[in-house]
DNA sequence: ATCCTACGTCAACAATCCTGACGTAAATTC
DNA sequence: GAATTTACGTCAGGATTGTTGACGTAGGAT
């Protein structure tokens, strides 16, 4: 078992940089295969991932959750719209909001692309249980705080 | 704190979902700045790295672990090497290979790389020492088995 | 009434990836 | 020693995903 000291040497550094490659080179490539069956991309996945995750969530949330433009946010939605695996409701509060949500087809393909990526992490925790609390403090320390705080908010879902 | 139950529940593995992509988009984003100056993308800096982490590589083991085709490394490569930053050996005990290796430019912008990255990792783990095992067994497993050699190995350099 | 915001859209372009095919030198196998 | 396989390189063409910049419209806010 490797030292893991309070200050990290760059062996330790170079460690981490290595996992999160690997892990979320094979985690991701866990849907490839559906993904590839239907003619979808990693962009589809990504948008019918946050939007089953928060429905009702206007187009700007998911801009700023993805980090991509609107043009290239917007091809992959008009397709995702297209194919009627997502659908789009005028805001009530704000009728300017498109307010995205994942139509019972996309739910239906939503759940086949989550089961496959639910085995590799289920394998993970079912195996090694008490590591999974320091895995999440870890992930959270590296990501931004605007992400912890989506993270949060999906955690407790006030609606 | 949420549960960490042995059967891991759907609400966990979203949770999961959620933290790679957020860990990685802001991980891999660390780096950009620099690599935007320099004309590079992600892709190279991904060469650079493992390259950095295992001199005298062959391309073949680099395409298995990028897991692109030899086409699309081929112009990273290529470009790396013509700035000097990569430079190519042939082999000695199978003269068909390319060992690749950084050159000194090339050291230099990779560490300039990591420094960025290493801050993320570096506060996350310093912040919550205790996190760190749990984090590296889950991510371990989260991986496939080829990388999870791959990373033992670059732990016990045998050179 | 004016300004700002939350979208949509058009056009052009760049990075990164892909498949498939073909070539060459060197190692391996028969 | 000949045939096969391996480790590359390379050419051609195409798909996906991303970018910038500009412009338009409906609706909220001042």
């Amino acid at each position: 078992m490797p030292d893991t000291p309070a200050q990290p040497n760059e062996a330790d550094i170079r460690l981490a940089q290595d996992m999160l490659f690997f892990a979320y080179r094979d985690f991701t490539n866990a849907a490839d295969v559906i993904l590839a069956e239907l003619g979808l991309g990693r962009a589809h996945h990504r948008a019918l991932h946050f939007i089953g995750r928060m429905p009702g969530m206007p187009v700007s949330d998911l801009l700023s959750i993805l980090r991509i433009t609107k043009q290239s946010l917007a091809r992959v939605l008009n397709e995702l719209v297209a194919r009627d695996y997502v659908a789009q409701h005028q805001g009530r509060t704000d009728r300017r909001q498109r307010l995205l949500r994942l139509t019972p087809a996309g739910q239906a393909l939503e759940r086949r692309l989550f089961q496959r990526q639910r085995d590799r992490i289920a394998a993970a925790y079912a195996a090694e249980p008490q590591a999974v609390d320091g895995f999440r403090t870890i992930m959270r320390g590296i990501m931004d705080e605007s992400a912890r705080i989506y993270i949060d908010e999906a955690e407790h879902p006030s609606r």
